[in-house]
DNA sequence: ATCCGAATCTATAATGGTTATAGTTTCTGA
DNA sequence: TCAGAAACTATAACCATTATAGATTCGGAT
């Protein structure tokens, strides 16, 4: 029987405690998960390990992470598509597409120092290891239909366009790209200049 | 003994028994491994099969394909850099940097069926394995750093520079953004189009 | 021609991620 | 309260990959 004084964390208490106990079992593997490859560096633990320390088997491990050992510290992508297209979409009038990219972008993990340390640990931790990169980069990736759709709604055009497609890819691989640079941020306005311009060419000197 | 008569393919001379027999080895790797993967798709394939049929232990399949089973009908990479180099460098006099990539991409895998149909065969492997297709886009990232510095060299910029890098990084990704279209010639015109001229805006209609 | 060292290859076993199976417990909704 | 679904468990398999230690083959120098 569920107290009605027990603290529950965030947990909305429209979910079921099935649902409750799923998300908690979720959260021990992803806690588990970060703190032991903060420790030990990702290819320093095994997923026995993190089972282990979230007390749960390696086959529950596997049925909450179906993606693998990299998956454990992500969600499962659905807030940075929303996020993306809300981006687009209410975007402040006036502010192209590009624009509003831009500043959320810079907003964004690898771009900015203003995060609480725990979040700061992560990203360090994702940016120096080259299998979670990767998998950043998919799930980033991942989210390019969405961004797609939300770009062809707003400039007129067909989310099917290649024009369309390539922009939000291109636009989603600069964490990649642009995360390891000396100074990412700078790195990410080049980008973005690159982008909204198109390739200048300097004429070679004779 | 080796006998000035028998036929040692197309390896050069120059090559001393060893290095000849290696080859040989790692020709049969790729070879069992393509002829396995068309039959039985990538998934359905073990590396001991293709061990087996190249008649090397696992240990040496190993030794040869250090990147693992994805890269076995691979080569490493240095054919994609010095032909990415040379197209930027030797391009004819008055054509702009990104025409001459423009030009040599055209000519590759995806954007052409001038193939014999054994290449042919291998190509359409790569583009339907998710795990192959993965790996071809890791060689072309990986001649990034060759491709900034060719264009770099020909536009007065610097090879850190990181619109270079963009640019560079952009191009080649254009395989994996345009090579499961339905016109991949068509979508290459429109990516190359986009990087010459940037992301134009077609004002939302109010 | 011979010998040494390096490169290649082999068999074998271990490691670690991942999946399949079959059975148990726990929750939900009727 | 009961049936079925969902989540969990232990166990065993499968496969890619790496480590180890030893055998063989080759190249180059003497």
């Amino acid at each position: 029987m569920r107290s009605r004084f027990r603290y529950d964390g965030d947990m909305p208490t429209t979910m079921g405690r099935r649902e409750r106990k799923k998300a908690q079992t979720r959260r021990a593997l992803s806690d588990a998960a970060l703190r032991l490859f903060c420790e030990h560096g990702y290819d320093g633990v095994t997923v026995a390990q993190i089972a282990d320390e979230a007390d749960v088997s390696i086959a529950t491990l596997f049925a909450h992470v179906p993606d693998g050992k990299e998956a454990l510290i992500f969600d499962d992508g659905t807030e940075r598509r929303v996020w993306l297209a809300a981006a687009v979409r209410d975007r402040p009038p006036g502010q192209s597409v590009l624009e509003a990219l831009h500043q959320c972008m810079a907003a964004r993990g690898p771009f900015t120092n203003d995060l609480p340390p725990e979040l700061r640990r992560k990203r360090d931790l994702i940016v120096s290891t080259p299998a979670l990169r990767e998998y950043s980069r998919k799930l980033w990736i991942a989210s390019e239909g969405a961004l797609a759709e939300a770009i062809a709604a707003e400039s007129g055009r067909d989310p099917s366009d290649m024009t369309v497609r390539a922009l939000a890819r291109y636009v989603l691989e600069i964490p990649e790209l642009a995360g390891m640079e000396p100074d990412p941020l700078a790195a990410l306005n080049a980008i973005f200049d690159l982008l909204e311009s198109g390739w200048r060419e300097s004429p070679k000197e004779a």
